[in-house]
DNA sequence: CTTTCATTCGAAATCGTTTTCGTATTCTGC
DNA sequence: GCAGAATACGAAAACGATTTCGAATGAAAG
């Protein structure tokens, strides 16, 4: 029961311990008899290597390390689970840590990673993180390293990503068909590019299509919260009577902005439409519904993985690894907000 | 840069590998001065000791596994968080593995732990899990197991749970406190403990209060989904109007049948109230905010590891373990819905 | 000056697997 | 019958840390 050796499948079949061994990975220096009788006998008793003696001379752990900036994020579960599939197909374990939007906090999950000797790191960029020491550690133990997400627009490595802007300037698009011309921005924090990317394609769109950029209607969200789109809807209806449209950056400001517009009965989309990015579940299921751009999750993950599974046989081989990125298509999702 | 080695360190220190091992471990025959050497030396070039190399010998990994159920649900990453964040303190890390409520997946997954030589295992029964034999395996090797919000009455486990029923209770006693008096119970499976708890706490409430049960006024969620809340509010209002109050199992199903009543413009709380359980953080942005019963998720995730954590530092002394069951508190949260 | 004992250190075995390099055996062709 | 080549197997050295046990040194005691 508690786990044999090939000590222990030697001896009984009379082998030595390199005979066994050879057999289970189909040396060509073994008899195919010995190898069925291995083989046969191995399956027997339900033997598995001993991961931890293999890493000793493979310096492999087949265990992956996966970065996320937070945890309780729909999105972000969703790319988990994409990659927890992906791995588990090819038989490898996901070590989970997050950094919780901090920049430190990043670094040390980092070091903890490199410590473990992991095959390979998954990661989305904290939105504080504004040095990329930390990266070039991993670079420079030559670990594959795909980033998701939120990448890092100084670094080349591979990376699994919408392409914000285009989306942005989709939903943007989209508003302004319905016939809305006085659009705020409830934009994202500073740093991280996809925030900025959204903020190019809202204002793409509004020059393409004529329409005057206004940069007192662009209310930053640091938090990304559902806090700062409900303050925001107020400062909107109170300041900026004329506003006939929110695009947000992300589905949870929007919802406290609908939230907002509910309460104080102003109608959506009639007076005020409101547009989300991302698809969340709850986006479906508030009162108006909110449109949004859908962002693939579970897709991204399962990308990520192939992208460090490809660079990590390409290192194998001792090729020279060329980094991918992989750019996802986003859907506009239109529901009953705009 | 690259992780040196006892034996570095040794050479460079002209030490042995074991007068090294020893000072970093403080063993009493190692001189106070080297030591200090030793010590100072290893900070300075920041060593760690291969975990895996030390696994061969400790047969510790430092590594614990978790199985979730579902990933993307709310609550259950509120408790990975919880178990991540006690876990980093005392420099665990956590593999995670989703069972996807299904028992074949939650064997499937135990087993890959098991061969991984985790320390131990925390994890949330999958709703179809009608055999403990992957559980008894667990056991049997002696391995720390903890269950965490959904256990089996059939295996005495150490486990971190909430007491559904009296929460129950609570939520259909404040429902019959605001008047009303046919209550709808929109319950969840047959099987997960849970929710028959939270069933058998609804049904207290109403003997509690002299109120009749009907069990035609009892709908079953399989899934657990919006959509089930949302059918069978439709269900509530063509077949049985006289039905004033719906508790359901958990939040999702009760905000499927807010949006249904919202699109009815049926008033809530007024016609019908609705109450849910879990408190997600959708529960508070929709319109009418969902009152409901709130669970600790990350309380329940840090008290999980912490049982782990005592498990296995008695199994180290050789003392007998003693199962121990936590029952954290649950509040009601009253908002507009109610 | 020997004996004893505490102090401080190191040699070597061990964990379980992988892999290199020999060796023994059989098989070929002449 | 014999050189030379396949073929099939095993011994042993890694990988890096832990730990047992023994040895060396110096100090204390007689």
């Amino acid at each position: 029961m508690s786990n044999l050796t090939l000590k222990d499948i030697a001896k009984t079949l009379n082998l030595s311990i390199t005979t066994v061994s050879k057999a289970l990975k189909d040396y060509p220096d073994v008899s195919a008899k010995t190898k069925e009788r291995v083989k046969a006998y191995a399956n027997e008793v339900n033997f598995t290597p001993n991961t931890y003696a293999a890493f000793l001379r493979t310096q492999e752990s087949k265990i992956i390390g996966v970065i996320i900036p937070r945890l309780n994020h729909y999105f972000f579960s969703n790319v988990l689970r994409g990659i927890m599939n992906a791995a588990e197909e090819h038989n490898y374990m996901v070590i989970v840590l997050n950094s919780e939007e901090s920049y430190e906090l990043e670094q040390k999950q980092v070091d903890r990673l490199l410590r473990q000797n992991v095959d390979g790191i998954l990661m989305s960029i904290a939105d504080s993180t504004h040095e990329l020491d930390h990266i070039n550690k991993i670079i420079a133990q030559k670990i594959p390293l795909v980033f998701f997400d939120k990448y890092s627009k100084l670094s080349d490595c591979s990376s699994v990503i919408i392409n914000d802007q285009k989306a942005a300037f989709a939903a943007v698009e989209h508003l302004i068909r319905q016939g809305k011309k006085n659009i705020a921005h409830f934009r994202g924090p500073l740093l991280p590019q996809n925030s900025i990317d959204r903020f190019l394609g809202y204002r793409k769109a509004l020059e393409h299509y004529g329409i005057e950029y206004r940069k007192e209607w662009v209310f930053r969200c640091d938090d990304i919260s559902s806090d700062e789109g409900y303050a925001y809807a107020k400062t909107v209806v109170e300041n900026h009577p004329e506003i006939d449209a929110v695009f947000a950056v992300a589905d949870m400001p929007a919802i406290g902005a609908i939230k907002y517009f509910n309460e104080q009965k102003i109608a959506i989309p009639e007076q005020i439409a409101v547009m989300g990015f991302s698809n969340w579940k709850i986006a479906n299921l508030i009162t108006p519904s909110l449109s949004t751009i859908n962002q693939p999750g579970e897709l991204m993950g399962q990308k990520a993985f192939e992208l460090f599974y490809s660079e990590l046989q390409q290192l194998k081989k001792g090729d020279t690894v060329d980094r991918q990125i992989i750019e996802l298509d986003t859907d506009l999702i239109v529901r009953s907000s705009t």
